[in-house]
Parts: structure tokens; C-alpha cells; sequence
DNA sequence: ACACTTGTTATACGATCGTCCAACAAGCAA
DNA sequence: TTGCTTGTTGGACGATCGTATAACAAGTGT
């Protein structure tokens, strides 16, 4: 009944090095989320989209959580790595760094649809999940204290740094957040313009505090 | 076999309004939506939150996904009463009027991250559902539109009234959605003081324009 | 009192979920 | 070669999922 062994044509087994097996899971795992959305992610849907049997999921992650969290992570550097490229292009003028920093987030490849299911899986783990919360506190500080060395170089007092820093990097989160749910609202010109807008009125009103 | 009828000692059965038994329904979800997060909402948890039987849900939504959105839509109906109601407390001063909508963001009911479980689960929709977008869209064009009379009360230019406001909505939205997930990385008192300077920053320099 | 409508229950069904595990394949050491 | 370690497979397992449906209970009109 059983199909013998010499008949199968395709080579299913291929070992990978661990690192390079929880890379491509992660990838899949991202694919998943952005193709099917958060109710659509299940371990047999990643390890089809990895090429992989679904058993292999589990030997690499605890479970689906601490995949997506995995995921999370990734994007997250990803994302980090995009915003250090757009530092490093925008010269050395303080403004134009703070600006090349902030309008990145509206541009590919972090302004993204298919980001966005992603940051929405996290999120809703972030409340019942103590580590992730942490995860999350973790990485949105991170954005925060270099939001605030760029907000320092442009003048803002330092009295005023910390609320700033919150306030762009609200802006800025809630500008993707709009921008990746509905692009029709306004356009990623608009919404690096209106970055740019904000920043000048609160550069020009903090730096009167000194 | 079978337990006679004669010996069923509770009332299993109760018929409601068909309004009343929607509510319910809805109220249902939200509670199952901000105790056990996106991923732990069923039908059956939602029927056994409710005090009905499955079956039931499906004979008053679609399915679970309709029920999610007409939550949406109830959280967002609470959400404006609560918008009204701090508008209505804040007397004629067009400023104040203005900071009463946009720090109401910051207060219970509005910031909960009870709330923020039924946001999360309906964004995840939003995507993949022509009929969910255009609620979203909707709701988000109520929200702005409003926001854009109180900021042209304030003297906001026209040219710069739309811009302005989607900035000031991304403000709030990421402070919220920040004050929802993390509590601990600021208070809703400091993000009322960030949005109140911000405010002043946005007014001085549109009016400016003139 | 009777049939009729309709909200509601309870259950059954197939699908899919996450997890587990014995068998297997490849590389490495001896 | 032989044995051992380990990445990998593929299917089994029980649980839970959303949905469909027949039986039932309470009104309602006649």
C-alpha cells in the first residue's frame, strides 16, 4: 500500500543550519501574517509557507507566540536598520538628520500594509504576555532615546527632551499606524510633510524655553 | 436515557427583545475581547460570557467577524458620547473646548487597554475586509471632522485645517495606543500636558499663516 | 383551545487547531 | 565501515473551532 522509497522524485528532507532554519521560519511566519492576517496564522500555514513540515516549528519555537514575538523582533531591527540608513544619508545638519529620521517611517519599508499585521499580531499579545511586554517597552524606548539625541542636536531644552521625544514619537506612530490602515486617507507626502510642520513648531517653542 | 423534561430544576430559556438580545451579544464580545484578548474570542466564549447558547450567535451576526464589527462600532459610539460629553462640560472657550475633546483621549472609559483589545481585533480585519475598511475610514473621517471645527474655531487657517488635523489625530492616536499598551512609559496626566503644548505649538504657528 | 410564528437550545458535524512522537536521513566520530 | 547525534518528517492525538440543524419553549392571533 505504501509508496516505496525509490519512487519519491523530490528531495524532502534538507538539513539547514539551526540559524538559518529560524531565519526562514521567521520569514515565513512574516509572509503569513501579511498574506492571511492574524486569525490566519497557524503553525501548519508557516511551516507550509517555509517549505517545511509543521513539526518543525515547535522544535525551534516554544510555540506561535514566541514565533510572532521572534517575528516582531526581526521587523523591529529591520525597521532600525532602515531608520540608521536614512540617518546616515542625511549629512550632518541636526535638522535635516531629526527630518530624514522621522519621514522615514512613511516610506518603504517601513510604511507597509504588510508591516502592519505584524505589529498587530504583537500587539495583541503585549497584554497578556508579561515578556512581550517587555519586549515591547524595550523597543519603544530604544525609538525614544535616539528620537531624543536627535531632538537635543536641534536645541530642544533638555528640561523639555523627554515630553518631545513622546510627543514626535506619537506623531510619528500615529501618522504609520493611519497610513498603513488606509492609504487613502492621505499620502505619505502629506504625512512627511505634516512630520515636518510639527517638528518646526515644537523645535521653535521648545527652544524658547531655554 | 434521556433526562425527562420534568426534572430540569433551572430555566434554560429566556427570550429577549431582539435589540436587547444584540446588545447583550455585543457587550458579550467586548468583555470576552478585553479578558481574553483577540486570539481567545469565540463563538463559544462569547455565548457562554452571554449566558446563551452558541448556536444563538450565529442567528444574530454572520459570524464572529460581524459581531467584532458591530463592537467596534458600539466602542465607538461610547467613545463619541464620551468626546460629547467632555465637550459639553467645557463651556465656550473655543481652546478650551479643544483640549477638553483631545485630553478626554486620555481618560477612562476612553484609554483602557480593555478598549484596546476590541481596537486590535478589528484593525486585524481591516485589511482583508473591503466592508471593515470603510467602517474604519468612516470612523476615522468622523473623528477628524470634528477635530477640524474646534481647530478653525481656534483660528486655525483654513489652507492648513485638514493637515492640522490629521496631525493632531495622529497625536492622540499614538498616545493613546501608547498609554494603552504600556501604561508605565508615561502617565495619561503627562500625554494631556504633551497634547496641550503641542496644541499651543500648532495653533500659534497656523494662525501665523494668515 | 388551537395552530402558528419565532427566539432559543442542544447537539452533531467536518475542519482545523497546537502539540506530540516514533521513524527516518544525513553528517560526524571512531 | 559502524555507531551516534541531531535536524527533520509525517502522521496521530485530543481539543476547539465555526456552522448547521432538529427539537423545543414561549408568545400571538384566531
Amino acid at each position: 500500500m505504501s509508496i516505496p522509497a525509490s519512487t519519491r522524485a523530490e528531495r524532502a528532507f534538507t538539513r539547514a543550519e539551526p540559524d538559518a532554519r529560524r531565519q526562514s521560519l521567521i520569514e515565513a511566519c512574516a509572509q503569513v501574517l501579511a498574506h492571511n492576517g492574524a486569525a490566519g496564522t497557524s503553525v501548519r500555514a508557516i511551516a507550509l509557507e517555509a517549505g517545511v513540515s509543521p513539526g518543525l516549528v515547535g522544535h525551534y519555537f516554544a510555540g506561535i507566540d514566541a514565533l510572532v514575538a521572534a517575528t516582531y523582533g526581526q521587523v523591529e531591527a529591520q525597521v532600525s536598520a532602515a531608520l540608521d540608513s536614512a540617518l546616515a544619508q542625511a549629512g550632518t545638519d541636526p535638522r535635516a538628520r531629526l527630518d530624514a529620521y522621522v519621514t522615514a517611517s512613511f516610506a518603504p519599508p517601513i510604511a507597509s500594509g504588510e508591516l502592519l499585521a505584524t505589529w498587530i499580531a504583537f500587539w495583541s499579545l503585549v497584554r497578556s504576555r508579561p515578556d512581550i511586554a517587555r519586549q515591547h517597552d524595550e523597543q519603544y524606548a530604544r525609538f525614544r532615546a535616539r528620537l531624543e539625541a536627535l531632538l537635543a542636536a536641534c536645541g530642544v531644552a533638555p528640561a523639555r527632551l523627554r515630553h518631545t521625544a513622546i510627543a514626535v514619537t506619537a506623531l510619528v506612530d500615529g501618522l504609520w499606524l493611519e497610513l498603513s490602515l488606509s492609504p487613502g486617507a492621505f499620502s505619505a507626502a502629506e504625512a512627511c510633510a505634516i512630520a515636518r510642520a510639527q517638528l518646526d513648531a515644537l523645535i521653535s517653542t521648545s527652544r524658547s524655553a531655554y
